[in-house]
This record gives structure tokens, sequence and C-alpha cells, in this order.
DNA sequence: TTGACGGCTGTGGCATACAAAATACAAAAT
DNA sequence: ATTTTGTATTTTGTATGCCACAGCCGTCAA
């Protein structure tokens, strides 16, 4: 019966205020912590056992996993149950192009914007890694995603930070592995430098162009040799019976 | 095993599966029906009213209520009940930042890909309004919203129609008064000639740039002469923070 | 007369109970 | 032995009831 079904480890939440967020946090949490691209087959969530681990009834897990479908973390489907959503290759590279498309936008008006003290913010995030970045791959990345956002940031458009963050969230996997492939944090670094002094210059067409070039190399890079993506099991969604037990 | 079998098929006779969706859709049509920025005051939805119009108990309204306020056309305010949210000139301008940056960046790519029944299928959208749009403005208002989700959905980014799609859909209000003022239609006429012929010649930074500065010759416009959203009761519901699903 | 406090009502949030559907299992027939 | 069908269990979808909190109104006191 209780066969090797993929138990999400969470802590019980202490009922109190917006019982529905609470619980929406703690599966999104759940959901990052363990390796999707790890196990083979669906992974499927299940509403009772949710809410007996939670300590909270199916209602609100049903509203969270709601919150959580719109924010394409799982898949509902009709009467079936819900899955953990794994983004194929193809999505990965689709968000980092809908990302480059929105953070190229961000620098050109960042460009007219941005003061001394938002460049020295991000000169201030490369500048700890200039000499090394590959010694410290872990503190880079997330230097590097807070380089990004701060970009986006600056200009101005706080519709672009949300959707890129929603974004992001997704591309946790994808962080660790291409940073380790072909220096790509040092040449990352030049990069960074590089759209640093087109912003300082003001050259809205220069950030621009070097914000997009530059993250659409990631998304070559990931289409390249991110196929782990696609892994064990490749294709796409199942369209019907796919048990897998046994 | 059994695959090859000639078995005819049927619907899968959809009712049933989403009675939640249909309460979701027929409450999303009720509200682009009524005219947000003509009324004054809050518009706020009540569960049990819900329900009770359409025949259904209040756990799927809650759950359509869920959905809708995932895609920003309500707010749920913690203990106070579900409103209509009303967007604010500002965050309209917003809306329509990003999808520049997402439509340029896919006639960028439509640029390189678009075959000739491609661009076939554009012009033969702005034929009928060539002479005159003035005339037809809700016709061509409409071709004029299937134009961009043309020059989108051929960049083949499957992401970016999904995005600008929800994008589009809160700014029917926008539309149709835009379109009278200025003279613009007119002028709208002339520059998705120009955008067809960049695509037509492959040439992507052109493609790119007419698009970007079509659509964001439409933000400025909503900037200067879009007064009327924040209309009757300026800053009706401000920043309240809190809520507000991501 | 005015302001504050307390009960009353209405609405949303949550839990639980019930029904329908799909899958898994088993048995029987070919 | 395999396939098919019937049954049972699991699981989702829906309904309803109860509870907590917010807003409102009336009354009482200063």
């Amino acid at each position: 019966m209780s066969q090797a079904q993929p138990r999400l480890r969470i802590e019980p939440l202490d009922v109190g205020l917006g019982l529905r967020k609470q619980a929406s946090d703690a599966i999104k949490r759940a959901i990052m912590d363990m390796d999707i691209y790890g196990r083979a087959g669906e992974i499927r969530l299940d509403e009772r056992r949710l809410s007996e681990d939670l300590g909270v009834s199916r209602t609100p897990i049903r509203e969270a996993l709601s919150v959580l479908e719109q924010e394409g973390f799982v898949r509902s489907i009709p009467r079936r149950g819900i899955i953990v959503v794994r983004k194929t290759k193809r999505e990965i590279v689709e968000m980092i192009t809908v990302w480059a498309a929105i953070e190229s936008m961000a620098a050109r008006l960042a460009a007219g914007a941005a003061t001394p003290a938002d460049i020295a913010e991000l000169t201030g995030l490369m500048d700890a890694f200039e000499e090394d970045p590959t010694g410290h791959l872990t503190e880079y990345s997330d230097a590097n995603m807070e380089f990004h956002r701060a970009i986006i940031r600056l200009g101005g458009i706080g519709l672009m930070s949300t959707l890129t963050d929603s974004l992001f969230i997704h591309m946790r996997a994808v962080r660790a592995v291409t940073m380790t492939q072909d220096n790509r944090a040092q040449r990352s670094v030049g990069d960074h430098r590089a759209i640093i002094a087109a912003l300082r210059a003001g050259d809205a067409d220069r950030a621009g162009r070097l914000v997009r070039d530059h993250t659409m190399g990631l998304a070559a890079h990931v289409e390249r040799h991110g196929d782990f993506l696609d892994g064990p099991n490749a294709g796409g969604v199942p369209a019907t019976n796919e048990t897998g037990g046994k």
C-alpha cells in the first residue's frame, strides 16, 4: 500500500491567520526542497495526506494547491489528482527567453534613470567575485540572480519584477548546473561589467542589447546542455495510462 | 497493445469536469461585461449570492474566485470580502510596457523564422483596413489585437502567448478609447505595415525596434490620456499591500 | 449633544460529511 | 495463460454547517 510515495517532509503549521497562504508556502517549500528531476515517474500530491501532515482540513489545502497551480508548480488533472510539474528543457528555454525580453527592456529603461547610487549597488554585487568567481560558485549564483533582479528593479516596472520572480523560482535546478559548465561564471562577470558600463553611460540601446545577448546566451547553453531536464523519462505529459507502479 | 483500433472519437463530455472552471468563466464574463470604470465605489462580490445565482455551492465558487484572484481580476481582503480590482493607469502602462518587451523579442525571433505564409497571414489581417480604418473601429480593434497576437505566436515561444493573453484581457477597457484618439488607428496601420516589411526582410533588429516603438507609443499615449482610468474615485483602493497573490 | 462601549448581524474561513469517478484488484471465461 | 469484466477501495469534487471576525447601530454616560 504505502509504497515509495515521495511523501514530502513538512512541518505542521500553526493555525492563526492566512491559513491558505501558509499552506501554499509550506507546500511550495516542500516541492522546491525535493529534487524533482532526480525521481522518475509522476509525483502525485495527495490532498488527504497533505491535510493530515499539515494539520488542517482539505479545504485550505485545495485552495493552496489552486494557487500553486496558477504559479506553475503543480498541475491539476480533473478527477485524476494533482501532480508536481517537471519543466521540460523546452519550457526552461522559453522561460529564459521571456526573461531576456523583459530584462532587456528593463535595462533600456534603467539606462535613462539609474542614479550613481544604483550603479554603485550593481558594482557592489559583482566586486566580491571579480577575481575568482569559480571558487565560490554558490555565493556567486546568488549574487548573479540578485544582479539581474536589481536591473529589472531599476527599470521601474514593478510588474516586471513580479513576473520574472515567478520565472526564477522554476530555475533553481538549472542554476547550479549551468554555472559549473563552460566557464560560464567567469564570462558572466565580464558580461555584467559591460552591462554596468552601458548603464552608467546611459546607452539604452547598448544596455538592452548586452542584457539580451547575455541572457539569450544562457538560453542557448541550456538548449545545448540541458538534456538532464527531460532526463530519465523523456517526452512530455503522458496522455493516458502511466501507472508506473512496480 | 490494441491501439490501431479505429475507435470512434467522442467528445470527453466535459460536464462534471470543471464545475469550478465553469464558475470562474461565468464570473469572469460577468466582470468583463460590466463597466468597471463607470461605477464608483468598490464592487464587492458575495459568495453566497454568487452560489445562489449560479446554482452551485460556495466551495466551487471560492475556488473559482481563487483562480480569478490569481489572474488579477479580483482581490481578496482577508476578513472583508472579495472586490473587483480596478486597474490604475500606472498598472495599465506597466502592462503595456511588458507587452512591448515580450512582443519585441517575439518579433526578433519571428524575423528569422516566419514563412511567406505567415507573412501573408499578417498582411491579410491588415488588408481589409488599409484605406480607412477609422470607419470600422470596432472591427479594426479586433484585427489589431489579432495582429499582435499573431506576431507573438510567430515568435515560437508559447509562454509569450500565454503571458500576453492574460495581459490583454485587462486592457479591453483601454482599447476602445485609445483607438478613437489622435488618429491612432490610422497610424497603427502604417506601423504595422512597416513591421511586416521588416519581418519579410528578415531584419530582426528593425522588426524588434519597430514593434517596441509602436507599443511603447501606446504606453506613452495612455500615460498622457488615460486619466479616466483613475477617474471618478481617484485612488479608490490604494496600495494597502497584503494579499494580491504575488 | 456627543463620544464611546457593547451587542447584533452579516460575511468569509474552515472543517466535515457525502457523492461520484477512476483506478486497482480479483475472479471468471475464453 | 490472458483478457475482460465486475467489484471494492481510494481519491477527488461538491455541499453544508459551524465559527470567528468586522462593521453597524443603539444605548448610556459624561
